[in-house]
RNA sequence: UGAGUAAAUUGAAUGAACGCAAACAGGGGCUAAAGCCUGUUUGAGGAAAGUCCGGGCUCCACAGGGCAGGGUGCUGGCUAAUGACCAGUGAGGGUGACCUCAAGGAUAGUGCCACAGAAAUGCAGACCGCCUAAGCUGUUCUUUUGGACAGCCGGUAAGGAUGGAACGGCGGGGUAAGAGCCCACCAGCAGCCAGGCGACUGGCUGGCUAGGUAAACCCCACUUGGAGCAAGACCGAAUAGAGAAAUGUUAGAGGUGGCCCGCCUCAUUUCCGGGUUAGGUCGCAGGACGUGCCUGGCAACAGGCAUGCUAGAUAGAUGUUCAUUUUCAACAGAACCCGGCUUAUAGGUUUGCUCGACUG
RNA sequence: GCGGGUGUAGCUCAGUGGUAGAGCGUUGGCUUCCCAAGCCAGUUAUGUGGGUUCGAUUCCCAUCACCCGCU
């Protein structure tokens, strides 16, 4: 689990993010990300209602919250993130996701780096 | 031992590492608090679910009156309260243990009872059948009284046929044929007596008979105000408006119920102080609480003593990895709280009782 | 958390206690040289489980699924 400060919690930042950010699409999830000129990232977890009832939406944002602490190294700072869960994540191994979310986390920061 | 029936209980465990939330203590820091670091403790359920009932709590009058509307509907008890629960009564089902039942009123009134059937509620109704006793007509026999046959006028609810249901059932007497017309028994109704707090049960007497449907309208009895913790209270930047007192109360509007009444507010003046929204704090977990024992009660439950404190978030906390055991483990995640009901559920354990078979 | 609604044929909808209907679809036939259109005939259903009633799509209870609103 993420520390509070890592954690993306009010309302206006989530539909701040998802109006002005950038979206990568995968078969696991749905990636938004937007620079918040803080110090460091922000996280936020997103389980629709269709994936399944209450426990299976406490699972699937428990492997993803598991699986962005383990990768935290690869996390950009000063942008924010939200993680929206697709009908595919319930299959997929914990490995293969880790791998899927290292890769997304790491976009934001090529792209600054080729702009700068 | 097989089949069944009624309940109770459990809902994988242990250890290590890395993490999350809350509380407490210390450190550091600061106007102060929080964030931060260290340590300790605690951290989802029997249904947390559905939201089908009931209550606490909060605001609207400390919830008021009338009408309308809703709910409940055998009796007694229990409870904070209920449509729940317990004990009984009655009806129905099962060989039985046991199970099911919204179970007041059809003599307050209204409606409906398709098709079939003669007739479906009006003390109604004659299709087939049964009968010609009384009355009338004809034929015929006879000395006559009168007899026989046919018909008319009729009588008849015993039998057939229709239907879920045909105006008590069945037997005997009776009769032209029949009929509670008369009688016995049974069902049902009314009254009285006895038992029971009561639902009701038993007995006696009476007159002979009253269709079903109220989960159709309705009547009767009891009961019910509305909204909901996103209730509500406080802090509070910007903006500008609220409160108190006095006066006024014609009209209209608002205060979350359908309508009426009632209650409160508005309008003006004076005084000075803070509505709504983003956000934050509280509400928020010590409670109709859990466990054990004792007492009362058939029981639900109540009382007493001892002991325990056992989630409290706000994008919303239980995960990942490894090891061991015995099978890799169902349904499923607290959001103000509690009592019931209903639904989902891999398996494991225990108890009472019934029926059958075998053995002694 | 709270409130409201709907389940009828493959689809869209009717149906206020007495044999469940319409349109589109679909199947077969007729018509045409062939197709379309047209005509005729058929097919398929009351979400599930109980109860009340002689009889339930309809009345009552429970349950399941779906949809909508407040926030």
């Amino acid at each position: 689990m993420l520390k509070k400060v890592y954690r993306l919690r009010k309302r206006r930042d989530f539909r701040r993010t998802y109006q002005k950010g950038k979206i990568l699409k995968t078969r696991y999830f749905v990636l938004y990300w937007r620079p918040n000129g803080l110090k460091n990232y922000r996280i936020g977890f997103s389980v629709s209602k269709k994936l399944g009832s209450a426990v299976i939406r406490n699972r699937v944002k428990r492997q993803l919250r598991e699986v962005c602490r383990r990768k935290a190294a690869a996390f950009v700072p000063g942008f924010d993130y939200i993680f929206i869960a697709r009908f595919g994540i319930k299959e997929t191994s914990p490995a293969l996701l880790e791998l899927e979310v290292a890769k997304a986390a790491a976009k934001p920061g090529l792209k600054t780096e080729v702009e700068k």
